[in-house]
DNA sequence: TTAATTCATACTAAAACAGTAGGATTTATA
DNA sequence: TATAAATCCTACTGTTTTAGTATGAATTAA
């Protein structure tokens, strides 16, 4: 499965826009010192979440970003594979390389891995970036 | 999280181990070319498979791998950890390096990703070697 | 005009991955 | 007892990905 850092930080900062998203449009240099990511890494990570709709940008001074949705419509899932490939655990699918070929009994496996991505998936499909801007208040007394 | 083709190799691996497992010893020799696996490659898998116990090794010719128990005793999740390192996606446990320090409200995402974690875990937990051998028989007519 | 910001692209060190290579040891069996 | 089949052991390696750096251009509020 592919999910790294970088899919983590979007979260991280999709999550800080949420929390800070009435205070106008949030800098990526406030993102990076709140949450303590580079500077330009976030600047790579944001194109992708704008390229997919998920933020709006503000050039110039005083700029910055703001989310495109309320946080209860926005979920982990389109923050994670905005910016990470995919969630996909098989190579059995792609029929070019080595892969299972499915008719046989090769990839006795391949039923376990589908579902797991199901799993995965529906996990993050249920989770809501309010969901987590709340935690964080109840959480943190 | 950490789930490579090692760990995909190791469930297949042992798929097929519970598969021919009333034939006496099975050699990687056989396991290789039936799951398209490099033979060197299974050796070094095997070792750590046999370090946690899940498989018994029988040297010399006509020797293999049988399991150490029964298909419907073997959890996905032990083959898994067996040989992957860890299912973690948390950096921030370790204090030692960047983390969150999990007091202050900067690692907003904590709780998702220990409970994507749970989940993860609590499905490999769930599904047994068995079911595997099942599901492919009942699979390929 | 200046400073703060996004936008864009190219580069890079380090790590991990997926193996390969080469040989030593053990053991059934011919 | 010689041979072949197997596990065992350790070191090496090419490739890709990751996580970031570096550099500078474009935009805009003040």
């Amino acid at each position: 499965m592919k999910l790294t850092t970088r899919g983590r930080y979007a979260v991280m900062a999709m999550a800080d826009l949420a929390l800070f998203k009435d205070k106008g449009p949030t800098s990526l240099t406030d993102i990076s010192l709140r949450q303590n990511i580079s500077l330009a890494y976030l600047e790579q990570i944001f194109i992708k979440l704008k390229n997919k709709n998920l933020v709006k940008s503000i050039r110039g001074a005083k700029g910055g970003y703001v989310l495109e949705s309320s946080p209860e419509e926005i979920k982990i899932s389109n923050i994670i594979s905005a910016v990470d490939e995919e969630v996909k655990m098989l190579n059995c699918k792609k029929e070019s390389k080595k892969g299972c070929n499915n008719k046989s009994s090769k990839c006795i496996t391949h039923n376990l891995w589908d579902q797991l991505d199901q799993h995965i998936n529906d996990f993050f499909e249920s989770v809501k970036l309010q969901d987590l801007v709340k935690k964080n208040q109840t959480l943190n007394k």
